[in-house]
DNA sequence: TTATTATATTAACAATGTTAATTTTATATA
DNA sequence: TATATAAAATTAACATTGTTAATATAATAA
């Protein structure tokens, strides 16, 4: 696909890069509220009306990050969890790296979650996306249980549901609305839920 | 406490609860992100500036409606569900009123949960008083319920924090991310969920 | 080398929150 | 009751942010 691109698309595209690569920075770091067109461009070392020649608005930019950090989510979670044996217990950890990921960038969870997308009707594949993130990483590890006859199809259909929504509970909660107040609450309560969820 | 507010305090009040009820309006009707100030003054019937005599600054305002909202919620909810036999039958009935409340309201569950309170120092305890909000209404049938037997003291805790965990995660891709796609597969989804929760 | 096109920048506007200056209204006192 | 003072409300103004229009600069083609 890449190969495919002629010079002009290829510049093109680096530079757009160089504006989502300053807003994920920015999200990053000091989360969505200081995020702004002005920001980004500084950082990206241009003027902020250019930005509009490469997006066509803002949120259309910010929607782009999210594909950056799925990717990197996905990376981290994977390279955390690869030696755990499979099933439950796998699981288990991938559900603890995916919390621990949003723990360290509580802007991605902000943006994956939080943001209002009043007009989505282009970026609906990426808002599944995001939606299935923690199903797709469990996925293989649901199947390997049916396939081990710990659960029928049903039950684990109700379980993936189940620890889904437990999990962005959890981080509603704690990230959003400070419950529990400590890192270490939330961490043992969070252990406690999962362990719960995920019991046969 | 009101009988003892002089004159000049009454009538501040009553300013205030002008524009409170204003702000409460925009929110039910079209939701966060149509509230501004200027919103709120037209329909207060003042100028826009009025409003930082009676209030810090807008978002002060709109946490005053947060309390209003709260003693809305506890009373539609109690009404739906008085005739409900008690225990996890009557639990079951509680968050599914709770629901429908949200579903009503999305603005509420905006105001409620996804909101961001940068400053929210001195108002941390309403910020509790919605976090605890689900609990407090299910607290009387937990309790009976451990009087009964069904539960545990430890698993009637688990069971109150898994119920409030599923409900906001269901809530939070629904009203916000529109996953699921229709109201109908939404309510099948969340009655499936919480008969899982809540079975013995 | 110059004309044309593409790209980037500055200027300007609209919406929103907020504060300052001014006006209007209410209150108290002579 | 008339006027001085305090309180309350309004208009004007400013800052921030997103966005677009007008202008300037750089790249490209003839």
């Amino acid at each position: 696909m890449v190969l495919t691109m002629d010079k002009k698309t290829i510049q093109e595209e680096r530079i757009k890069r160089y504006f989502i690569n300053a807003a994920s920075e920015i999200l990053r770091g000091e989360g969505l509220k200081c995020v702004n067109v002005r920001n980004i461009a500084d950082r990206a070392g241009y003027s902020y009306a250019t930005l509009y020649n490469y997006f066509k608005d803002v949120r259309d930019l910010i929607f782009e990050c999210v594909k950056d950090f799925r990717d990197e989510c996905i990376q981290t979670v994977k390279s955390e969890t690869e030696s755990l044996p499979r099933g439950l217990e796998k699981i288990e950890g991938i559900a603890k790296a995916y919390i621990k990921y949003y723990i360290q960038y509580p802007g991605v969870f902000e943006l994956f979650f939080l943001e209002k997308t009043s007009d989505l009707a282009d970026k609906q594949p990426t808002i599944e996306m995001i939606y299935r993130l923690l199903d797709d990483l469990c996925n293989e590890e649901w199947q390997h249980c049916v396939d081990n006859k710990l659960f029928s199809n049903d039950e684990a259909e109700l379980k993936k549901g189940e620890l889904k929504f437990v999990v962005h509970g959890l981080l509603l909660f704690y990230l959003n609305r400070k419950q529990p107040s400590s890192f270490k609450e939330f961490f043992a309560l969070s252990n406690i839920q999962l362990k719960n969820v995920l019991k046969v």
